[in-house]
DNA sequence: CTCCTTCCCTAACAAGTGTTTGGTAGATTA
DNA sequence: TAATCTACCAAACACTTGTTAGGGAAGGAG
């Protein structure tokens, strides 16, 4: 039956997307080998080629699945009116709930990001970059004509602070630890929007 | 006359490391092949042998001579005596400096540290994290202890995030752009100190 | 039982990798 | 002028890389 062993082989195409992510994450994808995936597999390097066409596609098939979950839940944060503060809080919070769901992905995404962008099967990761940039300038200058963000700051440089604190975390963050990412989420919005000092 | 070949190679050395440090920082070091490298410096591959002994020697030289430089600057800084918010402030303008120096090799040290230090030969990149993750959380327990820093956080959290949020500048930095690194270092410094929030 | 699909293995390929060896033009030294 | 040294080139080496082609065991379908 076609319909049953769709889902199954579709169950281990994923599983072997999560190996290969790992590896991946934990490597860098050009230090990485295929035979080393196959053998986190359990299986060796020709039968990955059952399952995929190429070793780009792994990775293409890993970004572009995280990226359609983040953008789901972007979007749905952004187009919910929010006032530049909670907006900054919710997004923060998504972010970490992404870095939570795909760590491995967005540990690949912040280091290959810039070089494989160049690449036109890669081109997507240029727009969803400035797509995200775009939503947080534009969230960012509204908090600041409203006289909740400081305006003695440059935006663009609040923009690379907020969004670089947010998603570095993916380089040390392990899903099951002592935070959750809502915990970390708040703790991180509380350092961004109020500072690591006591007001005196 | 060695001595004057010998500074005469010594410059070469460091001109070819630089090249090299640049070809690392923007593919990644597996990414990059010894041939690009030789290329850039227009020169054949095999030519390269006769300065250094390997690839991983390179990349050794470039990140250690980066570390030593950083070690200088942060132990004068930590050995001034000063309060915890002034000691957190000179490392963070010290950290921006050595970005603006030794941008390339920060990237690569960002990008490669932690696969790296599990290697024998690179095991000082652990010792340095070590140290420096003392440094910072002495530093910021201290503040913590006499007033000058909020106690309702993580303070592990709190050091990853302004480790992280110095760091990470090296990703986008350009020396020569529109500001200097005393800049970005102050204002950074206001954003982790006081948030991005106005006070009210 | 037979056929067929699924999923993997075995074995090899061509291209690219870091590295070595021997040579050589040109400057430096004696 | 002869000898030596410096900094590179030319060509190959052994090895690893991603990828492919053919085969075969297992199990469900007819």
């Amino acid at each position: 039956m076609t319909a049953i062993t769709g889902t199954a082989s579709a169950e281990r195409r994923a599983e072997l997307l999560a190996t290969a992510a790992e590896v991946f994450a934990a490597q860098g994808y050009n230090a990485t080998t295929v035979r080393r995936i196959a053998d986190e597999a359990g299986m060796l390097a020709g039968s990955l080629y059952y399952h995929f066409d190429s070793k780009e596609s792994m990775l293409d098939e890993i970004l572009s699945a995280f990226l359609d979950e983040l953008w789901t839940g972007y979007d749905t944060v952004l187009a919910a009116g929010l006032g530049p503060r909670e907006a900054i809080g919710a997004l923060v919070t998504q972010s970490f709930r992404q870095i939570d769901r795909h760590g491995p992905a967005v540990a690949i995404y912040q280091r290959e990001s810039r070089h494989l962008s160049a690449q036109p099967r890669f081109a997507y990761l240029a727009d969803s970059q400035l797509k995200f940039e775009n939503a947080w300038l534009r969230t960012l200058e509204r908090g600041v004509a409203e006289g909740a963000f400081r305006g003695d700051l440059d935006v663009r440089l609040v923009y690379r602070f907020v969004r670089d604190t947010v998603w570095v975390a993916a380089s040390w963050y392990r899903p099951g630890g002592t935070h959750s990412p809502e915990e970390i989420a708040r703790q991180y919005l509380s350092m961004v929007l109020a500072g690591i000092t006591t007001k005196t």
